[in-house]
RNA sequence: GGCGGUAUCGUCUAACGGUUAGGACGCAGCCCUCUCACGGCUGAAAUUCGGGUUCGAUUCCCGAUUCCGCUACCA
């Protein structure tokens, strides 16, 4: 049997999408276009109650905008639909009762309350084989309370009846055979009373049946469910087509203990979601790598090695070289945490990578913002000039405003260093030499100013640190004709009367 | 507490019985240099702890410990 390889990214829209998301979104769609199989977004949205308005169109904005296109799902369609789990109530319900026919499920009364009130009076309560035939269900009551319970509205969950004492066995392709004994598994509840609506359990093994899916790529976290998953495939007779499943581990906090959370980001300085996010209800505000200056192709080569490594020494890939070298089995099996100083050298490896012309799109709208107006060519000298001194292109503007603006100020303490007490006669002497050049190329400046600089038998290092701090405000920048040169003459010549105006020691 | 997973430099990781335990980020030093960066070079930095198995364990097995996860009518 051979079947075409299927993924699925499952996603809850119960919050924006979470970073550690995003990469279980990445390792499907990496082995997905690997395999030529198909990857598909499917929305789990079968808790009614931390539904929030908004989450779903955000995932499928972050993936659209880290490139990983699905080939099924909500807003393209598909022939396996609805992809959306709340249109797929009347589905659960038919396998539902395929469950309770054949002697795997049952019905329970109990109410939350009932519930909460043995957790509290039995330590170490579970609802199992040892507890059950002591509860409200169809398994103790008559058939005909059953049904009489029924036709009176009375509200009831389904539960999968777990047979105890065997061992399940899930094959993970990541961390090889996990066995759990049955007796620790609790009769899970398979459809809720509350929303009429199956848990993820059900919902989640009926989909990808039908939706024939091959490998079930998910987070560490379900784990421990994964027997119970198996248990049920093996209820409905599905064990033949029953998916590979492949456990990635965590994403870890970057400092101390713990699972990478939504708070940690804002409080560490660096985003933890794809996409700035504003919460619906308390219009609070987390921050998100798009916006923070991340470039799409840095965040996904980050993410794809926290985890994963091609088994050489090679840090910066391609989408297509990612799926080229792509398996489960170097997935490693142990949380990562989360570095930001590195996801920060990614970026700045994309932008040296990147072409100027590239660069200077995502800068012009800084330098607009700035109230800058420039043609696209002079900014992509700059860019040219300065883009290797950056890790994001926001941080642009602040390397290199003073090709824009004359300084307002001088640094103070490149002043007290650099701004000698004949400086100002030097910077006279140098501005007559440049006022003089009719061309004012990098080079043709070079020539002048050396052979100045030697007939007078100047200090080098003196004329050009001063004449920095003229141009440029403070100790920095590249090569100064590189500069000069692109400011122009007359620029240059007004910066260097007004430092010598201005500069006192 | 119970169950499961996990364990190599500070961090991400390589080495799938034999290596001076490799690479990258970060850090330090040097070089380059008109400054600051970039870059180049060099350096410091790790096999959690016990037991086994083996001629030989980072690697295989057992135990402890660590950290993580799960333990809901949440996913």
């Amino acid at each position: 049997m051979n079947r075409k390889v299927r993924v699925r990214f499952a996603p809850s829209p119960t919050g924006p999408l979470h970073i550690g998301g995003v990469r279980t979104a990445l390792y499907n769609y990496l082995f997905a276009k690997q395999q030529g199989g198909d990857f598909i977004l499917r929305i789990e949205d079968t808790d009614s109650q931390r539904f929030v308005s908004g989450a779903e169109s955000y995932i499928e904005e972050a993936l659209t905008w880290l490139g990983l296109t699905f080939d099924e799902g909500v807003s393209v369609g598909g022939n396996y639909g609805p992809y959306k789990q709340s249109e797929r109530k009347e589905i659960y319900k038919k396998y539902v009762a395929q469950l309770l026919k054949n002697g795997s499920a049952y019905i329970a009364f109990d109410t939350p309350e009932e519930l909460d009130a043995k957790r509290s009076s039995v330590a170490n309560f579970q609802y199992d084989a040892s507890t059950r035939l002591e509860m409200r269900n169809s398994l103790t009551l008559p058939d005909a309370d059953v049904q009489s319970l029924i036709a009176e509205g009375k509200q009831y969950v389904v539960r999968f009846k777990i047979e105890p004492h065997e061992d399940v066995i899930v094959k993970d392709a990541i961390r090889g055979e996990v066995k759990i004994n049955s007796s620790i598994l609790d009769d899970k509840v398979l459809y809720k009373s509350a929303d009429n609506l199956p848990t993820y359990h059900l919902a989640n093994i009926v989909d990808d049946h039908l939706m024939e899916i091959t490998h079930v790529i998910r987070g560490e976290e379900w784990l421990p469910s994964a027997p119970l998953h198996v248990l049920l495939y093996r209820a409905f007779g599905w064990t033949e087509t029953m998916p590979v499943f492949a456990h990635l581990p965590l994403l870890l906090k970057p400092e101390g203990n713990g699972k990478l959370s939504k708070r940690d980001g804002d409080r560490l300085g660096f985003p933890v979601f794809p996409l700035e996010w504003k919460d619906p209800k308390t219009n609070e505000i987390s921050s998100g790598y798009r916006e923070g200056g991340y470039l799409p192709e840095a965040v996904v080569n980050f993410l794809a090695l926290l985890g994963w490594n091609p088994g050489n020494d090679e840090e910066i890939m391609s989408v297509d070289d990612m799926v080229r070298l792509f398996t489960l089995e170097k997935c490693s099996k142990s949380g990562a945490k989360f570095d930001f100083e590195k996801a920060k050298w990614f970026n700045h490896q994309y932008i040296l990578r990147k072409s100027n012309s590239e660069i200077v799109k995502l800068f012009l709208p800084v330098l607009k913002e700035k109230g800058i107006e420039v043609s696209e060519g002079c900014a992509e000298q700059v860019v040219g000039l300065m883009k290797d001194r950056v890790s994001f292109v926001k941080d642009l503007w602040e390397q290199t405003s003073f090709f824009f603006v004359a300084p307002a100020a001088y640094d103070e303490k490149t002043v007290k260093k650099r701004w000698k007490e004949d400086s100002p006669a030097q910077l006279k002497e140098l501005s007559d030499v440049l006022a003089g050049l009719d061309d004012f190329s990098v080079e043709n400046q070079e020539k002048n100013v050396m052979a100045w600089i030697e007939s007078k038998g100047y200090h080098l290092g003196n004329i050009m640190n001063a004449f920095r701090l003229a141009i440029v405000g403070e100790g920095k920048g590249p090569h100064m004709f590189d500069i000069t040169a692109l400011i122009g003459k007359e620029e240059t010549i007004s910066r260097l009367e007004k430092a010598m105006a201005s500069i006192h020691k």
